[in-house]
DNA sequence: TGTCTTAATTCCCGA
DNA sequence: AATTAAGACA
């Protein structure tokens, strides 16, 4: 078992038996013993989810009989399909490996791989990636008139958006309007249609497929295929789903389908833990369930074995307050424990130095191990200070997430050799080859090129093939033709050649390890020991029965920046035993036994951008719910004063989720973990809420600080052309003062203080 | 073409 | 603050 999973309580003693259910609870084992028909479990955080599914299936087996090859069982992450496969096994042996656990996205594209061919889908496609979207999107952008300010990114997102509806161009033109307006960020959504329709095109011909179509294109293979479809059926007569309240339309729509026949499907999930629907989740899907089967049976388990007691009363106070709510009542089984605690730190340094102190001391006075930390934050960007922190004490850390490891502009590179060979159709591949390492082939060239290859509706590569034609005369044709050499003889070797020897003569012969070993810089070299840890991952890879370097570029794709592997694969040397940081986002499904959630402040917990609606704001909530119950013994809260963003230091308020904990529910500490005598509390109001202390004064007392420090963010305030706005930001000080205002009708503006002349509104 | 400097953008969350 | 795009010039 990795050791990422290692403190998981609940796993240790699930034995075979012949009393099965005797390690169940009765809610657990009435959901366990669910046979034939729907089944919904509403399953609060920490209430033995994992473990009464996992139960289930052996239930199945050793009641019914049910053969493991009939049993699937669907997670979210690779994380949540490992955990689950391990304990299946681990429970009923070497037969769980029969039961088929796996992602949605590993699944379909199996499934793709396997019948893809039914509907259009050549041999050998690749998958693109984000910023392989985007490298198309922009080449799109350039060629449709009137669209070109428009950001590739927002494209994308809206893209992405309609696929996971299962929208398809001329759907989102009759849709879109309909929900979205005619106007999406001042661009009029006929042309955003337009470029999605030419993104579609370049996908076809690219032999491509994106993220979202792994599972949009196996619904279209599934509604148009109906014997595929009967094939996989039989291969999953008893269906389940995990974090059911996380699933948009298209996974909605593959789970109809695939419980069509039997309808023997188990959904579990938590609607107070959906934090997706900016991907496209849909809450409606599990809270709507017993509408789309009205035989199903339900089943709650709401009592919670993961935390103490003062956990689950901040986590329910904190989530009753979400309207659009399922009423559930989390019950711990653990006593009250420590008082939740709350720390004030003056800046993300110091929040980063408490944090670091805490581990130190909790580890000196109780029977503690890094691994038994997690710091948990809204953003990736909030993990940099944090890491050179605990760098700083010494205390080992990994990083969960954030800019993964086949993300990396060295492993993207050389996987793209890979992709071109094995593809030639692959245009964002070759492009990204073809220069790198230097080979006197510019851009000029290259566009060049692909101006030849869009007027004679051809490959990037067709125009490689013809450069001497294409680029007559000029000193790029000798260079090609030498790269077209070495291409050739990648592209035999890449149906010949064994994974790890393929990445290899990659290596040796494009020129690229040379490039980086010549460069000799400290970067440089970092990149040649991340790549010689791809070639680990391949060699791992190959040992554990992995094939041909194109299921490796599968499963490359699919492992995506979210997985222990992945942080293994960063560096070699990520000790066992480490701190773990990660976002919420990725801390669903854990638990550690000391959780620290940083950055508890207004713009980051609700996000800046999430605070338009109600919706919104119930989702950040939830968010927080899930942090909080991530937490088994100790919860320590943690906001700053002033905390740097894009390279500003602004006035940071505490979040407005805080403000609504009653004030006995919170214990506030100074950096020694001491609680702070009530006398030397800032925050003396005595509301029976918890109050955040008024921000401090500003150092310095220039004259001009007085009219600063009469601003610390949320004043409404009037400006004479602007109206009436509210203040989010004050920077800077003396004549420079800047003081950053959102304004009703004319936005946010960053104005110098001296010169802003507002007044109170 | 390539390199150096400057300007702009991003830092929401992810399979 | 850090990455990336754009622009100036050799």
């Amino acid at each position: 078992m990795r050791t990422f999973f290692a403190k998981n309580s609940s796993y240790d003693n699930e034995t075979v038996s012949s009393d099965l259910l005797s390690s169940l609870n009765e809610s657990q084992q009435a959901a366990a013993q669910h046979f034939e028909g729907p089944a919904l479990v509403i399953a609060g955080a920490g209430s033995g989810k994992t473990r009464t599914v996992v139960h289930r299936i052996a239930y199945l087996m050793e009641t019914y009989g049910v053969v493991p090859q009939q049993i699937l069982a669907v997670t979210f992450t690779n994380k949540a399909a490992g955990e689950m496969k391990e304990r299946v096994e681990h429970l009923i042996g070497p037969e769980g490996r029969d039961v088929w656990v796996s992602t949605f996205h590993s699944a379909c594209l199996r499934i793709l791989r396997t019948y893809g061919e039914l509907i259009g889908l050549k041999p050998g496609f690749v998958i693109y990636d984000d910023t392989d979207q985007l490298d198309v999107l922009k080449e799109v952008l350039e060629t449709v008139r009137g669209i070109e300010e428009a950001n590739p990114r927002v494209l994308r997102a809206l893209i992405d958006r309609s696929k996971s509806n299962l929208w398809g161009p001329e759907m989102l033109a009759q849709e879109g309007e309909r929900q979205l307006g005619n106007m999406i960020s001042g661009v009029p959504i006929e042309l955003l249609v337009e470029a999605y329709h030419r993104y579609e095109m370049r996908l076809r011909k690219a032999n491509a497929v994106d993220f979202n179509d792994i599972l949009g294109r196996t619904v279209e293979l599934f509604s148009n295929h109906h014997d595929v479809l009967e094939r996989v059926q039989q291969r999953a007569v008893f269906i389940h789903v995990d974090e059911y309240q996380d699933t948009n339309h298209v996974q909605y729509q593959l789970t109809q389908q695939l419980a069509s026949k039997n309808r023997n499907l188990m959904v579990v999930g938590d609607p107070d833990q959906s934090i997706y629907a900016f991907r496209g989740a849909d809450v409606r899907n599990i809270l709507d369930f017993q509408q789309d089967f009205h035989d199903a049976e339900v089943y709650r388990l709401e009592l919670n074995y993961r935390s103490v007691g003062s956990v689950i009363k901040l986590a329910n106070t904190l989530i009753v307050q979400n309207e659009g709510r399922l009423d559930k009542d989390l019950k711990p089984v653990k006593g009250d424990g420590e008082m939740v605690k709350i720390y004030r730190a003056t800046d993300h340094r110091s929040e980063a130095d408490f944090v670091a102190r805490q581990v130190e001391r909790l580890l000196a006075a109780r029977d503690f191990s890094y691994n038994d930390f997690a710091v948990l934050y809204r953003t990736n960007s909030q993990s940099r200070v944090l890491e050179e922190a605990l760098r700083r004490a010494s205390i080992p850390a990994k990083i969960v997430g954030g800019v993964g490891f086949y993300d990396r502009r060295e492993v993207k590179d050389i996987l793209s050799y890979a992709k071109a060979a094995l593809n030639p159709a692959d245009d964002v591949a070759w492009k990204r080859i073809l220069n790198r390492p230097k080979r006197g082939v510019g851009k000029t060239s290259e566009e060049n090129l692909a101006a030849w290859a869009s007027r004679h509706n051809a490959r990037f590569y067709d125009a490689l093939k013809n450069a001497e034609e294409v680029l007559k005369g000029t000193p790029a044709v000798k260079k090609i033709l030498e790269f077209m050499d070495f291409m050739d003889e990648l592209m035999d070797a890449a149906t010949t050649l064994e994974a790890a020897q393929f990445l290899k003569l990659i290596f040796d012969s494009s020129g690229y390890m040379q490039m980086l070993k010549d460069e000799a810089s400290f970067e440089a070299q970092a990149r040649i020991e991340n790549l010689e840890e791809l070639l680990n991952a391949v060699l791992e890879w190959q040992e554990e029965g992995g094939g041909s370097i194109s299921e490796f570029l599968d499963e490359a794709a699919l492992m995506a920046s979210v997985d222990d592997r992945a942080v293994k694969a960063v560096n070699d040397e990520v000790p066992d035993e480490a701190v773990t940081l990660m976002t919420l986002h990725n801390a669903k499904g854990l638990e550690f036994p000391v959780v620290f959630l940083v950055g508890m402040e207004e713009n980051l917990i609700p996000h800046r951008s999430s605070t338009a609606s109600l919706a919104d704001i119930e989702e950040e909530r939830r968010l927080l719910y899930v942090g909080i119950t991530r937490a088994q013994e100790e919860l320590m809260l943690v906001h700053c004063e002033s905390r740097m963003s894009f390279g500003r230091t602004e006035i940071a308020r505490p979040s407005r989720f805080l403000e609504d904990i009653p004030k006995g529910m919170l214990s506030e500490i100074d950096i020694m973990g001491q609680e702070l005598a009530d006398a030397s509390r800032l925050s003396k109001f005595s509301r029976n809420v918890w109050q955040a202390p008024s921000a401090p004064l500003p150092k310095d007392n220039k004259s001009e600080s007085a009219s600063l420090a009469s601003f610390k963010g949320g004043e409404h305030v009037s400006h004479p052309r602007f109206g009436k706005g509210t203040v989010v930001g004050v920077s800077g000080d003396g004549a420079k003062a800047e003081i950053t205002v959102i304004f009703k009708e004319a936005g946010a503006k960053r104005l110098l203080l001296k010169y802003a002349n507002l007044s109170p509104a």
